[in-house]
DNA sequence: TTTGAACATTTCAAATTTGAAATAATTCCA
DNA sequence: TGGAATTATTTCAAATTTGAAATGTTCAAA
């Protein structure tokens, strides 16, 4: 019972697709989550202190876009890694409405000490591409992600 | 403040890749629920309902290999579908332990009347690559899927 | 001004998801 | 055969996530 053709070749192709994106995401994911678990972060803290520390303090809503998660959501987030000292949130100095959020000197820390093992970690599972194959990867997931705004 | 070259050419190559991959795949997948949404099905739903309508009856633990997600998740799952009256539990032949899920009349014409309406919608959103692009990213992603088990 | 639309964040309830423990059945070998 | 290990599913509590409503702020046009 194959499926092949039932739905005529272009649905078959772009179906085929989705079907091998959500593959490859849920398991480089559960890769990623495992070594994250070690630094005894969650994913959303890790991702929210990994975007805090490459491009520095922004506001949650920018963290929200960053992240890909909901606002409702990144309140938790913040307050969680809030209440671990590892960030702090300070007013929006010309916004009333908006609030900043920044690392603590043990967020940086944090922050300085686990991504560069997480960095590697990234770098030996992605290694089972050549580099050359990473880069038309990246190049082809770049233009599906962006072509869908 | 650029994170290039920051942690090696190797590490930005894989980092960049998994910030794509992650990216493209909600991208993918925020269409993809909005139009699942419209069918009156959960996006787990409409993935077990999806898996039973193509490859025919299956155990639960299959289920949640073919869909990525817990087991604790697909008997909820399972038991809404079940309530709704697309899908039965009956007792597996040989094996008293295990389960098989199968669609009902009602859930077959569902998977029927929804399905090639939602191959439509995927084939149209990833039209923004052409078949060749497709076919290439398509492959990638499976030595990428694969090669991590 | 003032009004209204847009925006940033939080709160809240509900839905989803996970992982561990419990239950039950099967398989493997010594 | 007997018992240990494995497997299938469910149950349960806890964590996560969402989306809608609420609160307060900004901005621009009338």
């Amino acid at each position: 019972m194959k499926t092949t053709k039932r739905y005529g070749k272009k649905a078959e192709s772009a179906l085929g697709l989705w079907v091998k994106l959500a593959r490859a995401y849920h398991t480089f994911a559960r890769h990623t989550a495992a070594d994250i678990r070690a630094s005894g972060l969650t994913q959303p803290q890790f991702g929210a202190l990994e975007s805090l520390g490459h491009l520095g303090p922004m506001q949650i809503g920018e963290l929200c876009r960053k992240q890909l998660v909901s606002g409702g959501n990144m309140t938790v987030v913040v307050d969680n890694l809030e209440k671990d000292g590892l960030v702090e949130r300070v007013p929006h100095a010309e916004d009333r409405r908006a609030i900043i959020v920044r690392l603590t000197a043990k967020g940086k820390k944090v922050f300085e000490d686990s991504f560069p093992k997480h960095a590697q970690y990234v770098t030996k599972i992605a290694s089972v591409l050549t580099e050359e194959e990473q880069a038309e990867l990246s190049q082809l997931l770049k233009k599906l992600g962006t072509g869908l705004q």
